[in-house]
RNA sequence: GCCGGGAUGGCGGAAUUGGUAGACGCCUGGGACUUAAAAUCCCAUGUCCUUUAUGGGCGUGUCGGUUCGAGUCCGACUCCCGGCACCA
């Protein structure tokens, strides 16, 4: 073969033609849903897109050749920030860049033989398509599930524009590098925290989904089970009657005689109304401002260290022992967890521990670590674990379980305390001050207030004529002709929502919307979706294991109990792969360090570029790109096409299996097993190994040989080099039909049992011998094989203490 | 800062359950074939020592532990990557 371009343009024409990947969806018998994570429509696809797409086109061939009714649709999660982006610098319109961009994609996709059921194809930024996500809001709002309040955003004053987190660079704006500020502003949100313990309980059914996965969700819910404890507010000029408390929550109650602050969030609302008591008012205002977040990212609060000021004039008083302890603002305490404020236990909490020892503030034993590890709080670490008490008057003695209880119980007898359990998880803001994005469908009426968009006015339309200012800001709300409406209920002059949704709300459904992507009159079809869902295997990024795969799970619990779907998680099995890394960082086209397969696929052919991605690294992990070893993958294809001009003739599959000569049959039928095994678990690099090594065996064999060997390779082969092994199969091997309807080749084991065992013999532990034995003789026979074994003398120089012996295997001496 | 993951030759990686560390491929060196080149085939290729036949020591990020036996399990640490709620 040396034009790759002709002959496998001929083969995808060629599965188009037999509709190779569309799936009959009618008959959902022996079904398998093989979903990959649509992709945003960038430019130019490269190496690091190509890993992800073959990983999945490898797994979809397989499944098509095991038998399997197949469906594997793709799609374009086509709404978002660069492309709005792109439209401001430059002036070209997201929906024209878009469509380029999808234009781009499908015929790299195309070349790289990677299929997919195209007659399913969706576009989130079609109104097709977001009518129904706006439909999904509404039916969320109904619910109660969909409501408004104030929220901040990174805001900057010179182009007048809401920035994103990414945007915000070291707290300046990446356009101008202006001083980012934050803004209020009312918001659409939604209350996923009314699934948090079914998101979190649901976990433990997600047998086949990685573990790391299932952690860091796990983690991010962040379930604790606490006391919310009361700490009463004493000053001097404070009267008794109008007590002012503050709320701290805590894990840890048992800790409590340990307190020796309290900290506050800047933003805790107790600030503004003890204003009048506190001495350093100026102080405590003047820091507030200055640590006013420049961004509303965590990772930028939490990363910094960690700074506070005293509160001069009032003080907190510990309901556990009524000592009076002092009240700090700091800037590590977040207003959105908890209660804005925490209990400050510097003795056994890290972070307090360093902020303590900074500020000079008593640290307070109060548990004792259990014997055999003394951890007294050194000069350089809090205790965190637990322990029994100490310092804590009549809980003395006690367990840290036992302490939690009681002290908790005392507390609330008195009513200062009161049990909880905490989510870290917050509820979702969907609002974005943006253009490309789908309208959020809800009309402000002077009149009657709030209201959602009747469902039979859907879709609201971005319009698509609008200004794209260098500035950025949202085009949508200058569009009077978009924001000016009246009112579904009253008829008077209204406005609608200028906002758009968060491109994730997009994401968390469209896995429904496959199976009739044409409806007209539902957003997904409840009876094809019950019978086709969930998805087998779904496949993407572990960028994604977090927000889109908790948002997707959330939304589809919602849809379950509108009974809308008749199953509970949307995702039965998951596979994350890893990422494709150049010079240290993952591949990107901001990060200017992208490869794109354009030129390797010239030379060498798309499946020698397929195979070698799929080779270089198992597909879960990230792997470094090196288009060097490309060249290996082209000559081992080359290989196999010589092997194919010298097999002979006919006869059929049977007669020759029975044939074949026992060695090769053996290694044949070990490979089989080998490369099946290695595709269940995703190990696509040592399938391919394992076939070359078969290859390499058949390559030193006398030739001619029969049909079988190479008939096997070329089917276990096929799923990774599509063109190739089409052509070998249907016009070198002149079978007829294409290689992907021949069932996936079975083994026998009866066939790879060798008859003899190869014995590792050590001493102490260290490799001496090996030896050839009877397979399954007894212990007793193959030690004293090994005993007598003359190149073993040498090393038994002291008496022999113990002899270990797995059998068929290993045979350890300790002398 | 917090959560999750990773580290094995010159390079990508293999070792699936604690049992021969380095499969397979790349790079590099040597040889065969050839008028020559390409292609192909063969050999070598962790490292050090003794050199020559055998061999032996060391070696899976660092330090320590468990075990007859540790890349794999446990503890502490270092560095790198992903996520941290408006990139998707």
């Amino acid at each position: 073969m040396n034009n790759y371009s002709d002959i496998e343009k001929r083969w995808q024409n060629y599965w188009d033609k037999i509709k190779l990947f569309e799936p009959d969806l009618k008959n959902s018998e022996h079904k398998y849903y093989c979903l990959m994570m649509f992709p945003y429509p960038s430019a130019a696809l490269h190496i690091g897109h190509m890993r992800n797409y073959t990983l999945g086109d490898t797994l979809a061939r397989y499944k098509i050749m095991q038998g399997f009714n197949l469906f594997t649709p793709m799609g374009w999660d086509a709404f978002g920030l660069p492309a709005e982006n792109a439209a401001i610098k430059d002036g070209i319109h997201p929906a024209e860049s878009t469509a380029k961009n999808i234009a781009t994609m499908k015929k790299q996709l195309r070349e790289w033989g990677v299929g997919y059921a195209w007659s399913k194809e969706i576009n989130s930024s079609s109104p097709e398509y977001y009518k129904w996500t706006q439909w999904l809001f509404l039916q969320l709002y109904k619910k109660g599930l969909a409501y408004r309040k104030k929220a901040k955003v990174n805001f900057c004053p010179s182009c007048q524009t809401v920035l994103a987190n990414e945007q915000v660079i070291e707290g300046k704006c990446e356009r101008c590098s202006t001083a980012v500020v934050q803004k209020e502003l009312e918001q659409w949100f939604l209350k996923i925290t009314a699934y948090a313990e079914r998101l979190l309980e649901d976990l433990n059914t997600l047998t086949k989904w990685p573990e790391k996965v299932k952690t860091m969700q796990k983690n991010w819910i962040g379930r604790s089970e606490g006391a919310e404890v009361k700490f009463k507010i004493k000053n001097a000029k404070l009267a008794m009657q109008n007590e002012e408390f503050i709320k701290v929550f805590t894990t840890r109650p048992d800790t409590l005689f340990g307190c020796t602050y309290l900290a506050l969030s800047t933003e805790h609302p107790i600030i503004e109304k003890l204003k009048s008591k506190i001495e350093n008012r100026k102080e405590i205002e003047k820091y507030i401002k200055e640590t006013k977040r420049q961004s509303i990212s965590t990772r930028d609060i939490l990363g910094k260290e960690k700074s506070g000021v005293e509160i001069k004039g009032v003080k907190a008083i510990n309901p556990v022992n009524n000592q009076k302890i002092p009240i700090w603002v700091v800037d590590y305490v977040l207003m959105e967890y908890g209660t804005g404020a925490i209990m400050a236990v510097p003795a056994h909490d890290q972070r307090d521990f360093e902020f303590a020892k900074k500020y000079n503030l008593p640290i307070r034993q109060v548990i004792k670590a259990p014997s055999p590890k003394p951890q007294a709080p050194s000069p350089k670490r809090a205790y965190e674990g637990e322990g029994a008490l100490i310092n804590s008057e009549k809980y003395n003695g006690l367990s840290s379980q036992e302490a939690k209880e009681k002290i908790t119980a005392d507390l609330q007898k008195k009513g200062l305390a009161e049990k909880k359990v905490l989510y870290r998880l917050r509820d979702w803001l969907i609002s974005r001050q943006r253009y490309w994005g789908t309208p959020i469908p809800i009309i402000y009426c002077p009149k009657c207030g709030t209201l959602p968009l009747p469902g039979k006015d859907l879709p609201v339309v971005l319009p698509r004529d609008v200004q794209f200012k260098p500035g950025g800001e949202s085009p949508l709300k200058r569009k009077s002709n978009f924001i000016q409406t009246t009112c579904p209920k009253c008829g008077s002059l209204a406005r609608r929502e200028a906002d758009t949704m968060d491109t994730f709300i997009d994401s968390s459904w469209y896995y429904l919307r496959y199976l009739s992507p044409q409806d007209k009159k539902d957003a997904f079809n409840s009876s094809l979706v019950n019978r086709w869902l969930p998805v087998n295997q779904y496949i993407g990024g572990v960028e994604h294991a977090i927000m889109h795969l908790l948002y997707a799970r959330f939304i589809n619990k919602f849809l379950y109990d509108c009974e809308f779907v008749n199953f509970n998680e949307p995702f039965t099995s998951l596979f994350t792969q890893g990422m494709v890394i150049k010079d240290g960082l993952k591949m990107s086209k901001s990060k200017g360090n992208v490869v794109y397969p354009d030129t390797l696929i010239e030379k060498y052919g798309a499946d020698a570029v397929r195979l070698y991605i799929l080779f270089i690294a198992p597909p879960g992990k990230d792997v470094e790109w090196n288009s060097e070893g490309v060249a290996g993958m082209w000559r081992f294809l080359k290989k196999v096409e010589r092997i194919g001009l010298r097999v002979e003739g006919g006869g059929k599959r049977k007669e020759r299996e029975q044939k074949i000569e026992k060695n090769l049959q053996r290694e044949i039928h070990k490979t089989i097993k080998k490369v099946t095994e290695d595709m269940e678990r995703f190990h696509f690099n040592t399938a391919i190994s394992s076939i070359m090594e078969l290859v390499n065996y058949l390559s030193r064999f006398p030739f001619p040989v029969s049909r079988f060997p190479l008939e096997t390779i070329i089917l276990l082969l096929a799923p990774f080099a599509p063109h190739f092994c089409e052509e070998i199969w249907q016009n070198v091997l002149k079978n007829k039909g294409s290689v992907f309807k021949h069932p996936w080749p079975r083994y026998e084991s009866r066939f790879i049992q060798p008859e003899k065992a190869l014995i590792i013999v050590q001493v102490n532990g260290k490799l001496r011998a090996k030896i050839e034995v009877e397979r399954d003789i007894s212990e007793k026979e193959l030690k004293e094989l090994v005993l007598k074994e003359e190149q073993l003398k040498k090393w038994l120089t002291k008496p022999i203490k113990k002899i270990v012996v797995v059998p068929n295997q290993i045979v350890n001496i300790v002398i």
